[in-house]
DNA sequence: ATGAACCGAGTTTTT
DNA sequence: CTCGGTTCAT
């Protein structure tokens, strides 16, 4: 069994509680908040320690339970659900000394945890000789830590200690202030006997991994609550029978029975002390750029305020986070109150807030697992901007203003945008969330092993229920808008469920970060800490298992190669026999080419098709089998994937799993194989099919509209929210162009000038909800162009802005001078990649091109490693955090316009999807099957929500030359009953603002 | 060998 | 139009 722990909270006795905490109201917040077991806290101050014996009793466990547990339920007159009153409690108090030690005054906050109540006796009759323990519930003593510590070990043998908050400047450990640099400067000879430390709000365990002398302690986080409210906010979760001496056991990493399975944490930039810097200058700046500046403020020119971060890389002999192996994860969260008031624009204190709290605790129970694990699309159903807001959230894409010199950090998952537009909005709708049918709950199997037991999310419709259990090989096929990836999870938690252990099973994605959201997903229901199973793409998957030998070759790499070992060819023909061959290998269709073969191998390099023909090989002659693969988006498979997919899952297929949707294969340039079924029936004959029909992201008329690009009858709607269809047609290029401008700034500016719906009320055009989705890259310019005219941010999927980061570009200008390369490349570096050492990425660097050129000949990894190592080490120049911290500063700008392809906008979705240049030879583009482009069609209408704009222009300058256009031959398929045309009214306003 | 003039086509993108 | 590749001229 798992649990959640929050160990360190006040009573009312302490400074600055609420007045009105009771042991029964903190077992009820607990509940609410999805604690399980709860510090009492202060149990050594008499008023509380009374209160203890008279409401609680001991579990016989260590812990202690509700004398009465029904008394929980009146104690939230808010919330409606039933409460159990089953809150466990265990005996905590914190300590702060205040001594002397080493010439200088320390002061420290201490944890510590007693298994009975005699042992609190006996404590409390023991301080009593040293200081006062009922003058506040957190006793101020001038103990030192070293002799609390033995004290406490000698009051009871399960009774541990924990120093707290361990980084706050003040009265922590390690504080600047009045803290020590290392443990046993503090703790002396019994600094053995510390195993656990609590990093406080401020901190969190990926920032204690720069510090190797905290690798042997585990890294706890608790609330430090002073209210029923803040219970929880920080939390940790274990595995293993609830008792004081398998936490105690865990914690020590001494347990074979129980687990520390890992903290939820807040974002540490919310602390008010992360950055250093200068209130009244305005300075902020991050620990290395104070070292830059020899600690002095370059506005007032005296000593800055160093915060957290810095007094962490002061202790810090690592470079870069390094988690040690025994070390379990953590999940950043923000508190539902604060996602909630920031979603209303309210305080957090509102009425209305409260009221949307306990609403949502009561439709989606206890607040920890709402925040990790409520599927998100009934959290969208329920407030598509709180649904909004919490993805985010998980998804890390918070805007984090840290926290400096005294003032608090900001987490915002919203932009100043996203508030325009939705902040004068009514509160939340109360509504339920869209009920799909409940199924009961999977029992859990009585054998099943597994220390923790994910749960399968409830809401399944019978589709996709049908889907989690039907025995393979089976081929789910699931179109837009299905719950795909929602399903494909579903399924895996149910096979871990049964038992299946993690490293059974192999779910195989198309791209990097589908196999990382993926991960993110599982370990979002598994819980930090847990075995996850393997995703990943095939090739980084061949990459692992053939081992690391040969570098591997960027596509113009390869290609300079082929051209090399081709001389013969022409080089107007070369480019094209080679993309053709490349795609005849992912085919199986191409003749040997020893000559370009063997030039690879004389040079010891591989491209990405060799990783996959290598591993295919390797796995005929050793195979390798794995009883559970899961292909998402397998319509994109080629012939060769579809036989490493096999060679890994056998020919029976019985554990082989396949979602995908053909309507959505856009890549048969790249050597997909055409029609799912078919292929995956010649592969295991066998095969079952079934198909997910409910779309749960657009609006009926959309999905009538989209029903003939699509191979299988039309998909049922689910959502019934209001939007539309539109065709609008322009005389030119230019004025379309205008006219989607001007629209989208028109609504983003003054809403009254939005005169598409009079009626319109809702979401649809917030930004970062608004998407124009063209066919070709060459498309975006104008459109670009104009929006910039009319005022509107725009987002375009260039390169990732990390590179816009001054530390990132310095390391790009080290690595050009060193190598001789006037470029590096445009795509950013994974941070994994950062840890791994020079050697990765260096390796990593040749990956991305540009660089073989200048070193095929000299070939020798370890030549370019340590040139590369001369010219300045990566990590001096750029530690991870700031990599982050630059992802995150270019994360605040994402929240624009997307101006995308149509291929780059597969998987997403927006409310309000326009689609200009719908012209003959655009779109279906000339040159290109029909079929191809009617699914590039499809693809791009399923991206809408609520509103979807079809435009064209009857004139178009293209390629030099004003052409006549055609309307593109797909406009005609849409029932035209659908359609509501750009009116007069649309058309008057824009012939104002657009038209000449 | 290098440079000017000429010609023809123009996607999508991940590993 | 713009880019690259080919061709033709020096």
């Amino acid at each position: 069994m798992t649990y959640w722990a929050d160990l360190h909270i006040h009573s009312r006795y302490s400074r600055a509680t609420s007045k009105n905490l009771s042991l029964e109201l903190l077992a009820a917040w607990a509940e609410v908040k999805g604690i399980h077991l709860l510090a009492t806290g202060d149990c050594l101050h008499a008023a509380w320690l009374t209160a203890i014996k008279e409401t609680l009793i001991p579990d016989g466990n260590g812990f202690f339970i509700l004398r009465d547990p029904k008394v929980v339920a009146q104690h939230l007159p808010w919330y409606h659900g039933s409460l159990a009153g089953s809150t466990r409690f265990i005996l905590s108090t914190e300590i702060s000394s205040i001594y002397t030690a080493g010439g200088r005054v320390r002061k420290i906050h201490n944890l510590v945890y007693l298994p009975t109540v005699e042992a609190a006796q006996s404590l409390r009759q023991r301080l009593l000789q040293i200081g006062n323990l009922d003058a506040d519930g957190r006793p101020i003593l001038g103990l030192n830590s070293r002799d609390l510590l033995a004290m406490v070990l000698d009051t009871h043998p399960e009774a541990f200690l924990v120093p707290a908050h361990i980084w706050t400047p003040w009265f922590s450990l390690f504080g600047s202030k009045s803290g020590f640099d290392t443990i046993e400067e503090c703790f002396g000879d019994l600094a053995g006997e510390v195993f656990a430390l609590e990093t406080g709000l401020s901190s969190d365990p990926e920032m204690n991994w720069l510090v190797s002398a905290l690798d042997r302690f585990r890294l706890i986080s608790n609330s430090d609550a002073h209210s029923g409210e803040k219970l929880g906010r920080e939390a940790n979760r274990f595995a293993g029978a609830m008792d004081f001496a398998a936490l105690r056991g865990a914690l020590a990493g001494t347990s074979s029975v129980a687990a520390f399975l890992g903290t939820v944490e807040f974002f540490p930039e919310e602390g008010k002390y992360h950055l250093d810097g200068h209130r009244a200058c305005e300075v902020v700046l991050t620990p290395t750029q104070t070292r830059e500046l020899g600690g002095i403020c370059p506005r007032c020119g005296k000593p800055l305020t160093l915060g957290v971060l810095h007094r962490v890389y002061q202790l810090a002999d690592r470079d870069e986070p390094q988690q040690p192996p025994e070390h379990p994860g953590f999940v950043s969260l923000i508190p539902l109150t604060e996602l909630v008031a920031e979603v209303l624009g309210k305080g957090s204190g509102t009425q209305v807030v409260r009221d949307t709290y306990a609403h949502l605790i009561s439709t989606f129970g206890p607040e920890l697992p709402l925040l990790l694990e409520a599927p998100e699309a009934d959290l969208r159903s329920f407030h598509p901007l709180l649904g909004e807001a919490i993805a985010r959230m998980r998804r890390g894409q918070v805007l984090r203003t840290p926290g400096y010199d005294g003032i608090y950090g900001r987490i915002h998952t919203l932009t100043p945008e996203d508030r325009i537009q939705f902040g004068t909005f009514s509160p939340l709708p109360l509504k339920e969330p869209h009920r799909r049918s409940r199924q009961a709950h999977l029992t859990l199997d009585a054998q099943q092993k597994s220390a923790l037991p994910p749960t399968i999310p409830q809401t399944l419709n019978p589709e996709q229920m049908k889907a989690i259990h039907a025995p393979g090989p089976l081929l789910v096929s699931a179109g837009p808008g299905t719950g795909k990836t929602h399903t494909l999870v579903a399924r895996i938690l149910a096979l871990l469920t049964h038992g299946v252990p993690a490293h059974d099973i192999l779910v195989l994605t198309f791209t990097r970060k589908a196999a990382q959201e993926l991960r993110h997903r599982l370990q979002l229901h598994l819980g930090p800490g847990a075995a996850l199973p393997r995703a990943d793409t095939l090739h980084a998957l061949a990459f692992a298992a053939l081992g690391e030998q040969h570098l591997l070759l960027g596509e113009d790499e390869a290609f300079a190669l082929f051209a090399r070992a081709h001389p013969e060819y022409p080089a107007s023909k070369a480019r094209n026999l080679y993309t053709d061959l490349q795609r005849r290998r992912e085919t199986l269709t191409a003749p040997p080419d020893p000559a370009f073969t063997s030039l690879k191998a004389q040079l010891g390099v591989i491209d990405y098709t060799d990783l996959l023909e290598r591993w295919w090989e390797r796995l005929r002659v050793q195979p390798s089998l794995v009883p559970h693969v899961l292909v998402d988006e397998a319509q994109d498979l080629s012939p060769l994937q579809w036989q490493l997919v096999r060679a890994l899952s056998g020919d029976d297929g019985a554990g082989v799993f396949l979602i995908g949707d053909t309507d959505q294969s856009i890549y048969g340039f790249r050597g997909a194989a055409g029609d799912l079924e078919a292929q995956a029936k010649g592969l295991w004959p066998n095969l079952q099919t079934l198909r997910l029909t409910c779309n749960y992201r657009s609006i009926p008329t959309i999905i009538r509209a989209m029903a003939p690009f699509s191979r299988f009858p039309a998909l049922h709607p689910v959502q019934d929210g209001k939007g539309e269809v539109r065709i609008g047609s322009f005389a030119t290029a230019e004025h379309e162009a205008r006219w989607i401008a001007h629209t989208i700034a028109a609504f983003v500016g003054q809403r009254s000038h939005w005169q598409m719906d009079t009626a319109d009320t809702d979401s649809s055009m917030g930004l970062g909800e608004v998407a124009i989705l063209v066919r070709v890259q060459s498309l975006i310019p104008p459109f670009e162009a104009a929006l910039r005219e009319a005022g509107v941010p725009v987002y375009r999927a260039e390169g990732d802005p990390v590179w816009s980061h001054p530390g990132v570009a310095a390391v790009v200008a080290t690595v050009q001078q060193a190598l001789g390369v006037e470029t590096v490349s445009n795509a950013a570096p994974h941070p994994s990649l950062l840890e791994a050492g020079p050697r990765a990425v260096a390796t990593w660097l040749v990956e991305q091109g540009q660089l073989v050129a200048a070193f095929l000949e000299v070939a020798a990894l370890e030549e370019l490693t340590e040139r590369y190592t001369q010219a300045g080490s990566w990590k001096a120049l750029l530690t991870q955090r700031e990599l982050e911290l630059a992802n995150h500063a270019a994360y605040q700008s994402a929240q624009k316009v997307a101006l995308l392809t149509i291929h780059a906008a597969k998987g997403l979705e927006f409310n309000t999807v326009f689609m200009p240049c719908l012209e003959e030879g655009l779109l279906p583009w000339h040159g290109s099957s029909e079929e191809e482009e009617r699914r590039i069609f499809y693809v791009a209408m399923s991206r809408a929500r609520q509103r979807l704009i079809l435009t064209y222009a009857r004139q178009r300058h293209l390629w030099g030359r004003v052409q006549r256009t055609t309307p593109s031959r797909f406009l005609v398929r849409i029932p035209q009953e659908l359609v509501r045309p750009v009116d007069e009214r649309t058309k008057t306003i824009s012939r104002q603002l657009a038209f000449v």
